[in-house]
DNA sequence: CAATAAATGTTAAAAATTTAACAAAACGGC
DNA sequence: GCCGTTTTGTTAAATTTTTAACATTTATTG
């Protein structure tokens, strides 16, 4: 299979993604090529597309959402992620303001809210909201600004501002890295900001981190594990450090 | 609706509970009926099957969600929009800064985009920011605020500002309607400010949208088709208009 | 740069589908 | 049973899709 064509493939999939459905003339316009170009190329990925009666459809819908959040995680704790966030999703109550954090853990706890609560969920990341914005009966905020692909998070100099104008009633926090010693770490300097801000003004703050995290210093320190009322994490957690972390450790 | 007709459709429905996917020709066989009759009798249950290129599917999810993806899409024009979209992404230029409203053409617009050409994209809704994202060298800036689900868009006090402290070269907008003397128009009040906002301060400004749209008015009226610079649409746009627009009109 | 292979385009005929109009059959009320 | 209505079948023409064969272009290699 030459270059060009696994090009076509890539802006063919890409386009369903986004339509879902393609006739093969539309899709031989959108690629520039001839039908019978788009016919050899949908018959070589069987796998991928679903041909039939003139129109093109991708073999597994929703790409997208958690699904592919899943997927990319495969291997990385998913489990225990998803653990910790049930855990947490019991802290949420109806008529809550809450705040969810960025990252790949948070994720589950967005799906693991309850609907139709009176809950107003605020965040900053794409992923989460993606997951939110499906929730039935839940109000989303959206902090916006420039997109960093490294923690598919929105973020700018009103960031801070926005979050200080906010009631927030519980914050759900998640990490990189969980030291006793040194603190609560993180990867993205410009994360940094927004966490202090939230920790500022949040009545509870909880942080949520599977077991893996601790131990773990990542570069950017953003809080004291004190500054937290509470820390969410999974079962396989060393029970040995709930009596030096500074706040109640939550694992069942 | 008849008994025997009831019967049938009962009877075509268990059958795709198992098989998925029927030809119109073997359901006839199936049913002991004409293809006509078969034809008929699916054009009547539009809520339960879905009917494309000589297949019968289910429309419910749980049967595989073919169908019911399919008929999302059937009559919302999807090739009219990606084609309208794909005459406005030669108007994109390498440095530009473009503005993407939301709605459900733009999303097409934001897949056509060129990659890792210095482009900064301003949007603010949730499933044009999805698209962006993935897009290698794309510079994104969201617009936050409350999530509206009727347009999938983020909007608060603070856009209007927000936009008129950007400097957008290139602001690509839609429309539910588009009516000559009255001007343009779309459902959601919500939009209004972000829009004419926007119109204010973009250097260009092309109106995206599809051939249906003309001479449909919708409840809230944003602006004028004088303040456009041109307006992208398919082919299918009676050309007549174009002489009455008051901008160019693109149809190829 | 020629030779070869691979990929793509073009075309026309065959097959399938859609559509519309009308004929035939079945049904229901009187 | 008769009559009007509804349902179903038939047909033919228009349109679209499918297939296959061959021409042309593009890439690759020595």
């Amino acid at each position: 299979m030459s270059i060009k064509s696994q090009d076509r493939i890539e802006a063919l999939t890409r386009n369903l993604e986004v339509s879902n459905v393609i006739r093969l003339k539309d899709a031989a316009d959108l690629l520039g090529v001839s039908e019978m170009t788009v016919r050899r190329d949908v018959a070589n990925c069987e796998n991928i597309f679903t041909y039939m009666g003139g129109y093109i459809t991708l073999k597994s819908p929703a790409a997208g959402g958690l699904g592919y959040i899943l997927d990319r995680e495969r291997g990385s704790h998913t489990d225990l992620k998803r653990t910790a966030c049930q855990i947490a999703a019991r802290y949420v109550k109806p008529g809550d303001t809450i705040f969810l954090d960025c990252g790949t853990t948070i994720p589950y706890l967005a799906n693991a809210l309850p609907e139709n609560r009176d809950i107003t969920a605020i965040c900053y990341s794409i992923n989460v909201a993606e997951i939110l914005c499906k929730k039935p009966g839940l109000r989303v905020i959206m902090l916006g600004g420039m997109y960093h692909a490294s923690s598919a998070s929105f973020a700018d100099s009103n960031s801070v501002n926005a979050i200080l104008n906010l009631n927030i009633n519980t914050a759900f926090m998640s990490a990189g890295g969980v030291n006793i010693s040194r603190g609560v770490s993180c990867s993205n300097p410009h994360e940094v900001d927004i966490k202090q801000a939230v920790l500022e003004t949040a009545a509870n703050k909880i942080l949520v981190v599977d077991s893996t995290k601790f131990n773990v210093i990542k570069p950017m320190l953003f809080a004291k594990l004190e500054q937290f009322d509470m820390i969410c994490t999974d079962p396989k957690c060393d029970p040995e450090l709930a009596t030096r972390t500074g706040c109640p450790l939550i694992t069942q």
